[in-house]
DNA sequence: TTACTTAGTGTAAAAAATACACGTTATATT
DNA sequence: AATATAACGTGTATTTTTTACACTAAGTAA
């Protein structure tokens, strides 16, 4: 039996892990550090946890500060705590994950002292990053996978309006795999939650696709169905 | 935007929500405090994560401090960290499951020195817990529902050897809806994770069922696999 | 031997999932 | 104006899964 000697001498982080999609990849925000450890290294954007806010409280705020965005629909999914894991002590980091959708109008505001910029990198395509934040951010991918079986999730990724290809493509981007078209459709559309609305989409090539709203209000008469890809 | 001051003045601690099966009702581990605060209250066993040792070794260590048991199939689920969740400082504790077979042979030898002592309590009929624990045990028992579905869990719950009547109780007794006889079996055999055994009941009343046994080496296989009863 | 209690079994109907291909339509080009 | 292009949008048949439902068999106890 290992010898417990506590104490209050630990730090608590949070690490956000935010999906974005900005109608064809699958994003991760990352931060250029500006400060050791790690410095210029990439990371997750992430922060210590302050003495007078709760560890929710605290990924809001972290989530504001680097990216001028609030009210975001955010999840915490798990606490790592290896010994090792921060070089300057020790640190357990509570990881949370969101989703945004990008592009258009919505500016990214991040950067804290820290960083020198914050940028969506393709998930596909990352850089190495500092800390244990690979880990942590595989963690958050088998997350969303799991978690997009449950709804309401892709819709955080995508525009207000949307097309059912829209759709299909952030399925496709976090499944990791390609899905049939028709059955797709009947089956996002047998949830009902979807409102088709009478535009179109504008400023595409050939021929453009109907739009749908996400109707959150039939969503929540649903809430614990499960879908399946 | 609020103050952010960081400091290494946090606490971290575990809570194992221990679930226990007797073959007929479905418990939970508590213990009851000797210590400030909540001192001769009902609580969830928990204590504090050494310096030394990553969270994960904590909650191994602490299980077994309080059950004498290793090797648990054991999850983190959740971490908890409001700001006035504990009256002596900040601690953000990181809460696990664990499932155990109850009764026969397996002596449950508890009782660390801040515990009076340890007791399995029917889920149905819980004392008013210290701290934020009844909180905690709703979360730990919303994720065994969902984690059920994923079918080893059952499993640790129930004698090596067990009748196919035992695992349709385990279910119910978690999803706490009644099942299907037939079909109930009728699926979880389609799993083919059950090996039938020659062997029957002893010591019953009335007619004896037969005796199954988990094939983990068959359940690896299919692994990822949705079951919903 | 009888009464009791739990074990164990099958089928039909409904619902859900899968596999699969082509005509339509808006735009862009010549 | 005609044509080429590229994505849109749709239906059916098959298979698989889920659900609903009730009685006989076997072992124990009195």
């Amino acid at each position: 039996m290992t010898e417990n000697t506590p104490a209050f001498d630990f730090a608590v982080s949070i690490d956000c892990v935010l999906f974005g999609f900005d109608g064809a990849e699958l994003k991760i925000l990352l931060i250029e550090r500006n400060e050791e450890p790690f410095k210029d290294w990439w990371a997750l954007p992430g922060n210590l946890v302050g003495k007078d806010e709760s560890v929710d409280q605290s990924a809001q705020r972290i989530l504001k500060e680097l990216t001028g965005l609030s009210d975001i629909y955010m999840e915490q999914y798990y606490a790592f705590g290896d010994v090792d894991r921060h070089p300057q002590g020790r640190v357990i980091s509570v990881a949370y994950y969101a989703m945004l959708r990008l592009g258009g109008d919505k500016p990214l505001k991040p950067l804290t002292s820290y960083a020198k910029k914050a940028q969506w990198v393709n998930v596909a395509n990352l850089p190495k990053l500092g800390f244990d934040h690979q880990h942590i951010l595989n963690k958050g991918l088998e997350k969303i996978k799991r978690r997009i079986k449950h709804l309401p999730l892709a819709f955080e990724l995508l525009p207000e309006k949307f097309t059912l290809t829209q759709v299909q493509s952030v399925y496709e981007l976090i499944l990791g795999k390609k899905l049939d078209k028709r059955n797709f459709r009947k089956k996002i559309l047998s949830f009902k939650v979807l409102k088709e609305l009478e535009e179109k989409q504008r400023g595409v090539s050939f021929r453009a696709a109907t739009l749908y709203k996400f109707d959150k209000r039939k969503y929540n008469k649903l809430f614990g169905k499960e879908i399946s890809f």
